[in-house]
DNA sequence: GGCCAGGACACCA
DNA sequence: TGGTGTCATGGC
């Protein structure tokens, strides 16, 4: 497994390169970003971010300040917008209430402690605890989602229905646990994912959904949809 | 008009 | 422990 998953890495690299994730400016954006896209296309999420920075309240201070229903109107375009802003007000009591706000205080902790208490607050389960782990924190973890349980099934590297843990421990039971490989290998399963369905969501042929009409073995789509 | 998008939680058996 | 319903907007 350690070598077909650094292939697939090598192939993946080949056809996106360097990506340098997550797609933000700060930390803070991070875990914000980690929350509202939650099951959302992200283009709706940078709807949701773009509001907030317009009001200037892209700090824990100045949003934890804001009230709970000028939050949910800025973030209405990420969706599930009240499910949203309730979660992210969890987070942010959080930080006030431990962390004076300060989010290098809460990432100072080692990765097993800071992601128990992570997961620990209203809204954060294991896909967005070690987002923010992983983009924001910058500890060595993998991040599982949707497109890497896809793959891996199209590959037939998994089997069964979608289990977190069971996914997570194929990457990191079998690769070097190095921030940097975590950081692009995920960001270059997503951005292969995104690509090709976001450019075809109904495609029969998209390789992440069906089965490979070119029947290679990396399964990387290597034609046109 | 229907499908889908970078999940998490409540509830039930 | 596993299965299902709910949350919701926006692009194609």
């Amino acid at each position: 497994m350690h070598r077909k998953l650094l292939k697939l890495y090598d192939d993946l690299y080949a056809e996106y390169g360097e990506l340098n994730w997550w797609p933000a400016e700060t930390p803070f954006e991070i875990v914000l970003g980690a929350i509202l896209g939650q099951a959302t296309a992200w283009r709706n999420v940078v709807k949701a971010i773009d509001n907030l920075k317009s009001a200037d309240l892209m700090t824990p201070d100045r949003l934890g300040k804001l009230p709970q229903g000028e939050l949910e109107t800025l973030i209405l375009p990420s969706g599930y917008y009240r499910a949203k802003a309730k979660k992210v007000r969890a987070f942010l009591t959080h930080l006030q209430a431990y962390y004076n706000n300060r989010l290098s205080l809460l990432f100072a902790q080692e990765l097993p402690t800071l992601r128990k208490e992570l997961l620990s607050i209203y809204g954060v389960g294991e896909e967005t605890a070690d987002s923010i782990l992983l983009y924001a924190a910058k500890k060595p973890i993998f991040v599982v989602d949707t497109y890497t349980y896809r793959l891996l099934k199209r590959l037939g590297w998994f089997s069964g229905k979608y289990h977190y843990g069971r996914l997570q421990e194929i990457f990191m039971g079998n690769l070097p646990h190095d921030y940097q490989l975590f950081n692009q290998y995920h960001a270059l399963i997503v951005i292969h994912g995104a690509r090709i369905c976001q450019k075809t969501p109904q495609c029969e042929r998209c390789v992440l959904r069906t089965q490979c009409p070119t029947g290679n073995e990396s399964g990387i789509y290597q034609g046109s949809c």
